[in-house]
DNA sequence: GATCCTCTATCTATCAGTAGGTAGATAGCA
DNA sequence: TGCTATCTACCTACTGATAGATAGAGGATC
């Protein structure tokens, strides 16, 4: 029933801790406590699985972008509530964005993976540019890029050091530079 | 006789594009014409690899660190050498950083090789934090966090996403700080 | 109500390929 | 002669993947 939500939801979890290739369907399969052999029900090839989960993470990621434009109005805010959702993610859950973590290991990735990493990290700073743009900056583009790199980057910094100021003095400089 | 090298040169490419558990000894010794067994005269157990491989770069950049600050006497100089390596790095190599990749699958790998990349963080930050010191800032620590954050994050997202006017961005945002 | 059919989700059993790793032989060099 | 570096040959464990059986649920038909 919902077998396919529960196989993404470990298989998430995990590929943000180890990256795509350390994660088993074995692995996967004794946590839910059912047969290896029954993944490929759900998930014919490893690579339906990636691609399930990327593309459930870029848009699940779309939807609370959304929530925050109706939500908060002013452009400030709206950033503001961007670093908080990678803030959430690495504070409450211990967990780096599972497109940054892929990310880093591209070239071993089935094309059509990291073909839908690209995607998302292109959607989050389109959204950050409008938001930057509306907030009079100069360099709307090279913002947006900037800051979705910072927070990428601070998440791996910051888990990898098991040392949180790092990735707190990376949205300390998004703060301040919102002036 | 330099083979113990080769194999470190070809280990950290593939590493730097795929991560950790990606590279196997099989495709090493195939692309050097060898025996996988060989490889294990070298490096016993592909953590000894591991090790050996972050601690070369580890030690390759703190003495490119001491060359830059042997070299520049102004600490604006020596952050724009900084970022210099980085920039040199992926646009005429096309490669990440080392630890920038293997951090990403931090809980995944062998725990000598996670500690030395928590070793290069630090030492990158500790360096970094000096030259911000340097420069009068309030919060040199916090400059260094997120220069190295910055650089490592943007590395990432600008090769996966095949698009350098990321990293650009980020470089530019380093610079403009300096004032 | 009982029977049959189909679909879902799992199982068992197995496969070929690859992973890291080891033992022991060997060739060439100092 | 001994050391270095490689080889052949092999092992166990694990990888993703497949085939075919099975149990149960839900309808439809008699």
């Amino acid at each position: 029933m919902d077998s396919a939500k529960q196989i993404l939801d470990i298989a998430e979890r995990r590929m943000r801790q180890t990256g795509y290739n350390a994660v088993s369907y074995r692995d996967i399969a004794a946590e839910m406590g059912i047969k290896s052999a029954s993944l490929h029900y759900h998930f014919p090839k490893k690579e339906d699985l990636g691609v399930a989960l990327t593309q459930r993470y870029s848009d699940n990621f779309a939807g609370a972008l959304q929530d925050i434009a109706s939500r908060e109005t002013s452009p400030k805010d709206r950033i503001k509530a961007f670093v908080d959702i990678y803030s959430v993610e690495l504070k409450q859950r211990g967990l780096v964005c599972l497109c940054a973590v892929l990310g880093a290991e591209t070239e071993g990735l089935p094309e059509r993976v990291s073909g839908e990493i690209k995607i998302f990290f292109d959607k989050n700073i389109d959204w950050l540019t409008q938001q930057y743009e509306a907030l009079g900056k100069d360099t709307p583009a090279e913002n947006a890029k900037t800051a979705l790199s910072l927070l990428s980057g601070a998440m791996i910094v910051s888990a990898s050091s098991d040392d949180n100021s790092i990735f707190d003095a990376a949205v300390s400089s998004i703060t301040k530079a919102l002036g």
